[in-house]
DNA sequence: TACCCGTGGGA
DNA sequence: TTCCCAAGGGT
């Protein structure tokens, strides 16, 4: 790449890495080098902001400390674990993943390229984030920081939403990255984009390798990195019901194992056409077609809007009385107040357990 | 490739 | 309010 010849490459690692071993955040992932823990946190960070994963992953690790109990432990509780983080389906991944490890490779996380990047949900971030940070290899770990601060740093203006872009930068990391300590070349990387070289208004006047940065050297760093922004959301009409039995029992269901909110638990919900006649009626028919039993619904407790990254939920929520008998099974159960913590639920319909139980428990 | 897949915080 | 974002991966 041209606008590598302009850098001074032992001079910018010197500058980077020094600057993280003194500046570095202390964080719970950086005790050690565990390569289970490694992978435990680039799998929560994914997306994810540090702030929010740091007491996820305090927990996670307390009730599953080690490779081997991840990979024994019951489904349920795990995804429990995971409860409010979003994207279900790394952590369905991880855990297939870590059951692999167990397998294949006598419970040791595999340190080639190949063998690593061959685990579910381990895409080439994270198997490069795995190699570096816990077996000091001298692979790209290209993240979202990364692009923005490499785009900066070497003048590139390649679309960084395009996913052709990142190959792009994974060639410069190869030339620029620290053999003698990748770990900490990587880590620096995101952390200069994390703290110095952010999205808007970055901190140039404290940059360590400001002397490096051709975007600043041209005082064009608030044009970097070049991204085409996401289209909007669609909104979708839902009904929901929390449903209640004789006993006073609540009725849940597990969502299927694939798509949206895959294997969490829910109050029943069905999409609701509001150019036709009445919506608890169409959700009756819905509950009768589904499960073979009669509901009366009552008043309308409230609306939720739920925003996912892709669509809007606009959540109609009733509570309701079920007529006949529920066959229980086990992606359908009938569970009181006092048990229904112990199910995952996605935030959306935990919005609407606490407006049930602030308002339409006494109805 | 473009789209699917969550959530909460901040400008 | 609206928009973008935060250590991406699967399909």
């Amino acid at each position: 790449m041209k606008n590598l010849e302009e850098m001074d490459i032992p001079s910018f690692r010197e500058d980077l890495i020094g600057w993280f071993e003194k500046e570095q955040r202390d964080l719970p992932w950086r005790k050690d080098r565990d390569p289970y823990k490694i992978w435990v946190s680039e799998v929560m960070l994914q997306q994810t902001r540090v702030d929010t994963v740091i007491p996820y992953f305090n927990r996670f690790l307390e009730q599953f400390p080690s490779l081997d109990a991840l990979a024994e432990a019951d489904e349920e509780k795990v995804l429990k674990a995971w409860e409010g983080l979003g994207y279900y389906s790394r952590v369905r991944n991880l855990q297939s993943a870590v059951k692999e490890v167990q397998e294949k490779y006598n419970g040791i996380v595999p340190d080639s390229p190949k063998e690593i990047s061959a685990l579910k949900g381990v895409g080439p971030y994270t198997a490069g984030a795995i190699l570096s940070i816990a077996y000091a290899k001298p692979e790209p770990a290209v993240d979202g920081n990364v692009m923005r601060v490499l785009s900066r740093i070497l003048l590139i203006w390649d679309d960084i939403a395009k996913p052709a872009s990142r190959r792009i930068f994974e060639e410069a990391v190869r030339e620029l990255i620290s053999h003698e300590n990748p770990s900490y070349f990587n880590q620096a990387m995101m952390e200069l984009g994390a703290l110095i070289c952010t999205p808007t208004s970055p901190s140039c006047l404290l940059c360590p390798v400001r002397d490096h940065c051709q975007a600043f050297n041209e005082g064009v760093q608030d044009e970097l990195p070049v991204k085409t922004k996401k289209k909007k959301q669609r909104p979708v009409e839902l009904t929901a019901a929390v449903l209640r039995n004789h006993e006073g029992k609540l009725l849940i269901r597990k969502r299927p194992d694939t798509g949206l909110l895959a294997n969490l638990w829910e109050f029943p919900t069905t999409e609701v056409n509001l150019e036709f006649r009445s919506e608890k009626e169409q959700f009756a028919d819905y509950f009768k077609d589904q499960y073979e039993t009669g509901i009366t619904l009552g008043e309308m407790l409230g609306r939720i809007e739920h925003v996912f990254s892709h669509l809007i939920w606009n959540l109609h929520v009733f509570t309701g009385t079920i007529q006949g008998q529920i066959k229980e099974a086990s992606d359908l159960r009938l569970v009181s107040l006092d048990e229904i913590d112990e199910f995952a639920f996605p935030v959306s319909h935990q919005r609407i357990l606490r407006l049930y139980r602030e308002t339409g428990e006494i109805k």
